[in-house]
DNA sequence: TTTAATTTTATGTTGAACCATTTAATATAT
DNA sequence: ATATATTAAATGGTTCAACATAAAATTAAA
């Protein structure tokens, strides 16, 4: 992978610095990686990662319900959704109860997709084969520290 | 800081899972944070990241130049530089070596913009002060190892 | 030398983040 | 009961990623 070679060549100010473009990096490497997968069915990270709320939900969630449980807080759900209805793979009822609310399901057609898209899990999980258990875990302690800021 | 709340309450099929999830958050708050910086000084990262890659050259860079030294392969630069002409931060000339090729060179006002950011070198260093020096150097670990894979 | 291939930049399109504002519905206060 | 505040969703604007294609200049080939 060229992006490794390059960040080992550049000089760095501190390890911590080093880190921050590391992060990048990898979070980089990952999306790109992960598109590769979602490509072939037309689907984007974040599309995908809303279906499978809705999947998890096993109930009709809202759009700040959706948003509430996306990894990019402030994700523009509801345009994401709206693609997702074009698509045919989720469906938007105004909630009875109040009608501000939008409630939003995944569709057979969608769910179709997601079982479809289970069979990659474990090339999926086996993105990240070059660590291993212990430093999974050592990498989570290390970003989960990382974040916990203040502020 | 909520995120970190959430990522702990959530249930993964695996630490590698867990892995990914945490690169995503981690990577969200560092730029969230980054953009806390340059949201003052009307500067997305990408311009910022151009800038510093124009004055660390020291001479002009193509389009091309710059793009290949941005942490986003991909990355949009000639609209980017563009919008940094319109700033009037940068310069684009064409070259007369060779015609298809642009210089682009940051101008004082760019410069200036840089010195006054590089101020905030020292808080922005300290983003990620919760790992001390060793963890750090940890992380860079796990980090390039990860995305040490062969394909 | 003229043609073909390659390189570099520009442009177009879609998806999405982020920010602000608007609209509709509900809850609260007077 | 009406006016005000709050909440949820939609919408508009800007920026950028990612992908494709076009246009211009250069290089290679015939």
């Amino acid at each position: 992978m060229s992006l490794n070679k390059d960040i080992n060549q550049r000089k760095f100010r501190s390890e911590h610095q080093k880190a921050m473009i590391n992060l990048i990096y990898s979070y980089n490497w990952l999306m790109e990686n992960t598109r590769k997968h979602l490509d072939q069915y037309d689907l984007t990270p974040q599309q995908f990662n809303i279906l499978r709320i809705l999947r998890g939900a096993g109930e009709p969630l809202s759009t700040l319900q959706i948003r509430q449980r996306m990894l990019d807080k402030m994700s523009d759900t509801s345009r994401i959704v709206d693609r997702l209805v074009k698509k045919e793979l989720v469906q938007k009822v105004v909630c009875s109860a109040d009608r501000r609310l939008v409630d939003v399901t995944i569709s057979d057609k969608g769910r179709e997709l997601l079982t479809i898209l289970d069979t990659h899990e474990s090339e999926w999980d086996a993105l990240l084969k070059n660590l291993d258990q212990s430093e999974a875990t050592q990498l989570n302690g290390l970003l989960d520290k990382l974040r916990n800021s203040q502020d």
